[in-house]
RNA sequence: GGGGGCGUAGCUCAGUCGGUAGAGCAACGGCCUUUUAAGCCGUGGGUCGCGCGUUCGAUUCGCGCCGCCCUCACCA
């Protein structure tokens, strides 16, 4: 559908008449654009109160539906909580009052006060003493029925979306709950939600390509944040021993129904913990979610079973690797063979890097129910400390949950004289001939490091991706308000 | 960036094997005092995504462009 936001639209027609009566209201005395409306309560808390016929109640919504009747008139009004019937009668308003129903458009908001009773139907609804012109609408709803399908103006007009559609609605709300529940789970184990600079210097903790921005006063080119972690790992330096951020990280990378630029991540740190924990950690903290969500122990995601009963599985990066693939991970040549075979694009690609394609490609879809995958080579792990008794391998995990990967965690580096060295294997690894920015060394972590960071446990979650699997959704906009968009172009 | 699909009224959709388009909802006028996808009678509303070309004639065919969706690629 095209959308022209830069012409006029079609619909003038239907705004010159919504403005004719704009005026018609305010001829007659009638502010249309009103103000608070206090003293109300919500529709769903009506509703559940039901049966209490006399009962004088206040109420504002939205009208989605008018059904003229001759001298009454029946409209549906709506709030986040719900919708409900309203009777206006002119034998009970007087003539006066109900004069001003012709003004009256779907779309418009009012305020309404009148007493509850019970149609001949059976339908609740609330008989108008009284009622407020709260807001006029100039542009009409979409259609009362279907809503609105396009899913290009859903995206661009989440607002008519959340209108029409309650289950965009309901995803939203379990989002904010979702979140809400993640910070108190956090609370209540004694971390501290902190800020940290979404604009820096250096754009490190993770690999991706950042978005540059610049400030003027300072004459200074600056990254939007790919990750916080360099930063959250200085506030471990500093003493504060469990902290957690939730924000936004932004990649300027393509775009897919799991990638959009901004995303928002939880990423925490324990002083004096392993991944081990932060496995419990998370196990509990998304089990926990889940069940208080309502989803039980077994639901279904994308046509895939998921089974959330704990222990979750757990199983080496490597053995994965192996068992699906028949190759020796380690075996750089047999890794490059079954790369071709699996038509996965070898060019500029380390041996470790090309078989974590292999993997994405030949083992995450297999992923459904939650599943710990561990111990991911050294080579692309340049912050993980390493393991004990196999050096090329790293302690950390990445949890795969519906076949995506939800989250991401380590025993975090504490050594600066390794992280350096790691640091400088990755450049090496990594050349990246974007114009504009160029990966650098972070000193000031470096520094940071040498005046003692205390062992730790660090877990990132991809919240967007954690909401698509918990409201059963497979395209990451569907979980995003206003995801990114090209604008529309109007020629 | 490659491949595929889609773009017709404010919204949801038909349709035109090339002769400038229809329905439902919404809107407008009328009737109707318990309807609820209210109903009945009547009316208006479209550069058929944008541009170029072929043609007597293009919404339809061709080419280019724009936007969205799917997919592949890129992506510590």
């Amino acid at each position: 559908m095209a959308v022209r936001l830069n012409g006029f639209e079609m619909s003038e027609e239907i705004r010159k008449r919504r403005l004719e009566k704009l005026e018609a209201l305010r001829a007659s005395g009638v502010e249309p654009f009103g103000r608070k409306f206090g003293g109300i309560i919500s529709i769903g808390d009506m509703r559940s109160r039901e049966g209490k016929a006399g009962e004088k109640v206040r109420t504002a919504g939205r009208i989605t539906a008018i059904r003229g009747h001759g001298k009454t008139a029946f409209m549906d009004i709506q709030d986040s909580s719900g919708k409900i019937q309203v009777y206006f009668k002119e034998e009970h308003l007087g003539a006066g009052s109900y004069a001003l129903l012709e003004h009256l458009d779907i779309g418009d908001i009012i305020g309404v006060e009148g007493s509850l009773f019970t149609t001949r139907a059976g339908e609740l609804t609330i008989l108008v003493d009284e009622f407020s012109i709260l807001s006029k609408a100039l542009r009409p709803l979409p259609e009362k029925w279907h809503g609105l399908k396009d899913t290009e103006l859903r995206f661009r007009r989440r607002y008519l979306d959340l209108i029409s559609a309650k289950e965009t609605l309901a995803t939203f709300l379990v989002r904010s709950r979702i979140i809400k529940s993640m910070r108190r789970f956090l609370e209540e184990r004694s971390f501290v939600e902190v800020e940290t600079p979404m604009m820096q210097p250096i754009a490190g903790g993770a690999a991706a390509r950042p978005f540059i921005t610049h400030h003027q006063a300072l004459g200074l080119d600056l990254y939007l944040r790919i990750a916080p972690e360099l930063y959250l790992k200085r506030l471990l330096v500093g003493g504060m021993e469990k902290v957690y951020e939730i924000n936004r990280n932004f990649r300027n990378e393509g775009i897919s129904s799991r990638h959009n630029p901004e995303f928002t991540m939880l990423e925490l740190y324990q002083a004096y913990a392993d991944y081990e924990d932060m496995m419990e950690l998370t196990e509990e903290l998304i089990y926990a979610l889940a069940q208080e969500l309502g989803l039980g122990e077994k639901f279904t995601y994308d046509d895939k079973e998921i089974n959330l009963a704990r222990p979750w599985k757990r199983e080496t990066f490597t053995r994965l690797f192996e068992k699906s693939t028949g190759v020796d991970i380690d075996d750089e040549k047999q890794v490059r063979q079954k790369a071709q075979e699996l038509e996965v694009p070898t060019q500029g690609k380390a041996h470790y890097q090309l078989a974590n394609d292999i993997f994405e490609a030949a083992v995450a879809p297999q992923l459904a129910s939650p599943t710990f995958v561990l111990d991911f080579p050294r080579a692309i792990s340049p912050l993980t400390r390493a393991k004990e008794d196999a050096p090329h391998l790293t302690e950390r995990f990445e949890l795969y949950l519906g076949t995506l990967e939800i989250a991401n965690a380590y025993t975090e580096l504490n050594d600066p004289l390794e992280q350096r060295e790691r640091f400088l294997e990755q450049l090496k690894l990594v050349e990246d001939k974007e114009a504009g920015w160029v990966r650098e060394l972070d000193e000031d972590f470096l520094l940071a490091l040498e005046h003692g960071m205390p062992p730790a446990g660090g877990l990132g979650i991809g919240i967007d991706r954690l909401v698509m699997v918990l409201t059963g959704h497979t395209s990451i906009r569907e979980v995003i308000l206003f995801p990114l968009l090209r604008p529309p172009s109007d020629v």
